[in-house]
DNA sequence: ACCTGAACACCGTTCAAGT
DNA sequence: ACCTGAACACCGTTCAAGT
């Protein structure tokens, strides 16, 4: 890549973080060119879809999730705390810019989305805690680490949506932990 | 209301209930008002916003979800089974049009949403279940009807936006059933 | 190879002119 | 009182002309 293409390609990964967090992933394009001083055209070359752009934008975000996801698994609380203390935390990871949450859920589980990578970590990252819980004999069986992604994203989406807070956020996770513990 | 207005009003909402399935919930108002044989200024006349207009087109979906309520009550199945069938009833409802279910997710719990009146219908339902249930002892005690809302209508949007099938729901649906019944 | 910005398309929203 | 449709605004997307 040239010198000023790739220097563009990071005015605008670092402008789409900053618009993104003022007026949520939804933003025009437009600003975020107009911020980053290029033109919208040199915006499509670098990034096809909003999708592209969002992906590169998420990538710093996923070492955070992979040590809060260490630290629940070396984690010796008790199953509940573990997984409430984890579960709050993803939440709050994938609904740091407006609007996020929803992208995440419906990319989740479609190879072909741009940002299926970052789709997957989440998914491992899960599957970790889960696995490890699971072993530990805390778990249900049947739980995989997909569904709780889904189940754990739309909780996030609805937050998103409905703009609620943490304790209400908290609530609905703690259904989903208690149907997923052994019984 | 005059004569041609009432009439206007009638084909305006008939034609967004094409439209809303065919497009989705998001479609184009401008196709709305061409199918409806009125200008677009019409439309804005009687429905001010989008959601003005989703909450006539929804109007005639209530008595549906409150007779499946109904019959939720009436049951002497299992818990879990009852809890099953009225929640794929209740999901499957709201998902009628793709983009429905975040609609509703949005308005939950909003007073002054357009269609706050029929979110509290869908409260009110999943209410009466709830209690029934929470009478015969076999759910826990504190497990609020907004709460419920919100989690399955979070298992609805994500359906949606993720395109999941019958199957998908209902081994997400079972997660939130399991975690609702008293253990 | 990369950038620019004018141009086009699409769609929501308003409003002056009509009946 | 209600309707029409032209007009404007906003924003995504493309592409001919430039460096």
């Amino acid at each position: 890549m040239r010198a000023d293409a790739q220097r563009n390609y990071d005015k605008i990964v670092a402008a789409a973080a900053e618009v993104f967090t003022e007026r949520g992933m939804d933003a025009p394009l437009d600003e975020i060119a107009t911020r980053a001083e290029v033109g919208p055209g040199t915006l499509y070359r670098h990034f096809a879809t909003r999708e592209d752009l969002i992906d590169a934008v998420v990538k710093s975000w996923m070492a955070q999730i992979d040590s809060a996801a260490t630290e629940a698994v070396e984690s010796d609380l008790p199953t509940r705390e573990v997984l409430q203390k984890w579960f709050n935390t993803y939440v709050a990871r994938i609904s740091r810019n407006r609007g996020g949450p929803s992208k995440f859920a419906t990319a989740m589980g479609k190879p072909d989305s741009p940002i299926y990578s970052k789709c997957e970590v989440l998914r491992l990252a899960n599957d970790r805690v889960l696995t490890r819980l699971r072993d530990k004999g805390a778990l249900r069986a049947d739980v995989d680490a997909l569904e709780v992604c889904r189940l754990v994203g739309g909780v996030a989406v609805v937050a998103d949506q409905a703009e609620l807070g943490p304790d209400d956020v908290s609530s609905m996770l703690g259904i989903v932990i208690e149907g997923l513990l052994r019984e």
